[in-house]
DNA sequence: CGGGGTTGCTAATTCGTATAACCCAGTCCC
DNA sequence: GGGACTGGGTTATACGAATTAGCAACCCCG
């Protein structure tokens, strides 16, 4: 029910004419600018006229004059399943709000048309800085367009070194988590990564670092074969988990690449009758939330800072000029559960 | 680098001037205007001083002159871990895209100010309509200012009628769910609700409608035991499926409200050492892409076609005009996977 | 009574684009 | 040889807000 008076298309000239002043004084009253000085009476006129037309700036306009938009970009090649993707565009939403700013966001599923097509739509909508964000840590080529703006490469590294990046500390979210169970007593730990250590995947280059630092600050030797590289995902927890566990020697602890590798490493174990801390310990990573605190029993993982990380990309955005190419790091604290104990033969005391 | 020649401040008169044309020419060259004749020489120039001055039209002054903007506003009260909020707006963004539109998305959280807020920029922008998204199924107000421009309601219906609204088929899939598990055998069919369905949870009253007309048609009378409360999260599940299962005459199968109970479901069940489908056959809701698949044996359940709501949504503001408040529902088409068997009084054949 | 200061407001211009209106030089036709 | 086209452009204006420069009217003071 569109009220008359209510009508999109009130202008400031309306407003003047409705309280019988100039456009430039509804400008400048409206805006409460320094300097000028108008009469109560008039005052009170303007803004009883823009009230009662329902007077709205048009943002156009005003950017049009300014120079610079209050919005900001943000690309991001997630896919629906990423469950982080939320806690990155909240964050950096959040932020930016409180700048005053609004996100104008492009989910580009990793098509690199539709990539940059939005990319040159934003850049069109003169937006104060982009956040080029990836779904997993990752080296990325940032496309090229994004020199003309400021722009933030989020969860991921630029390969040129170009624009500033934010990505979690994964060695130290690695070490961490090793460290965990060493202090717990563990010796044979086993880590079931997210995929090859050798390819571009900082996340799991970075988490099996920490885990043979750990290892090596405890005088341990890393035996390579409870080193496993899984997938990523539930299934190959799962795979990896029944291997270690009916394999020689199986290890007393599982260190899993993300939670999701985890869940599966608990149904494997599960139906091998193994229990979860009492048999073996299990550390994931992520702190997803749909995931870990769900578990049974609720699973000791570290927290990737999503939140903080999108709220320092826009906050690097705005800060602006004469950032480098450099790498800001974030910590990823352990989140404690139940999914850790002694080793059975420690708490067995045998 | 900002590389000279690209830089972000070319006009259409600094591409007229390298051309030795009127900006005019440049404008109607450019966007191939109909009915006005150049030669090619002037166009091939015109193309070419555009290319190397790294001209990009000014989207604010093109929206000035032309009134509407090519943007849509999509308001969620989303919490970053709502699963399927990422489908939602994959489905809104995918289909504006296709009519070369971009999405200001803002995450309220809830937040009645920050929502009002975003709405008066958005609508400052010009934004060509607005999507007001719902975290989960419900009745809810919609912000009067809403009134003002083409707005559609998506995941949740409009209590006061004026919106047209976008919800799934409740009633209808918990039909479906319950309608599977009589037609594999089963006869006592317990529910596991995610909510009181008295209450104002559309999601919750319609399941369980379903779940009770598919009873009757069956001949079978419901037993009010059987359908369970939860709070829509694992340990609702979890703990009424421990009360069900070890109560006097305990079900054959269950019905969860969504899978997020499905899934502590399973954790009892195995906890209480009883097979999925052997023992129990279970049907979840929602199809959660990070849960259903990886459940084992993976989760039957039904699908919340959320891309397909998202995308209707857009569809329904391009539309524009005439829409009256009325609701469209979106039927959830059932996800065929291992959970559902023959009730073992049958399947044992004993 | 004329000059300076203050109060209260307005006229005019700018941003970048789209487009309606118009203009000029040739050509064609009768 | 004059009117009617036609091809190939240009001029001028509007969109809505912000801002600079300035203009009347009044007051005070010497």
């Amino acid at each position: 029910m569109t009220r008359p008076g209510t009508r999109s298309g009130t202008t400031m000239n309306d407003v003047a004419a409705a309280a019988g002043v100039s456009q430039a004084t509804v400008s400048l009253v409206l805006n409460e600018a320094a300097g000028t000085r108008f009469s109560e009476e008039t005052r009170r006129r303007v803004h009883a006229a823009a009230h009662e037309l329902g007077y709205r700036t048009n943002a156009h306009a005003k950017v049009l004059r300014d120079g610079v938009a209050g919005m900001i970009g943000f690309v991001g090649d997630f896919v629906a399943t990423a469950p982080f993707a939320g806690k990155i565009i909240e964050g950096a939403q959040a932020r930016a709000w409180e700048a005053g700013l609004l996100l104008l966001t492009v989910n580009t599923g990793g098509d690199k048309d539709l990539e940059a097509a939005s990319l040159e739509a934003m850049l069109s909508y003169k937006v104060a800085g982009v956040v080029y964000a990836a779904m997993y840590h990752r080296v990325l080529d940032v496309p090229d367009v994004l020199a003309e703006v400021p722009a933030v490469v989020l969860n991921s590294r630029d390969r040129s070194g170009r624009f500033p990046s934010i990505a979690p500390q994964e060695e130290l979210g690695g070490y961490t988590a090793t460290k965990r169970l060493l202090d717990a007593g563990h010796r044979r730990i086993a880590m079931i990564n997210i995929g090859a250590a050798d390819a571009a995947l900082p996340a799991a280059v970075g988490r099996h670092a920490g885990y043979l630092r750990a290892l090596r600050e405890h005088g341990l030797d890393a035996d390579p074969r409870l080193h496993k590289i899984g997938d990523g995902n539930e299934s190959g927890g799962f795979d990896n988990a029944v291997a270690l566990m009916t394999g020689p020697q199986p290890p007393t602890a599982l260190f899993c690449g993300n939670d999701r590798t985890a869940w599966g490493a608990y149904q494997a174990l599960s139906q091998l009758g193994l229990s979860v801390p009492n048999d073996v310990s299990v550390v994931g990573f992520d702190n997803q939330e749909t995931l870990a605190p769900h578990l049974r029993p609720g699973l000791t993982t570290l927290e990737l800072p999503f939140l903080e990380m999108g709220r320092r990309a826009i906050e690097l955005l705005l800060a602006g000029a004469d950032r480098d190419g450099s790498t800001e790091y974030f910590e990823c604290p352990l989140v404690e559960r139940h999914s850790v104990a002694a080793p059975p033969e420690i708490a067995g005391n045998k």
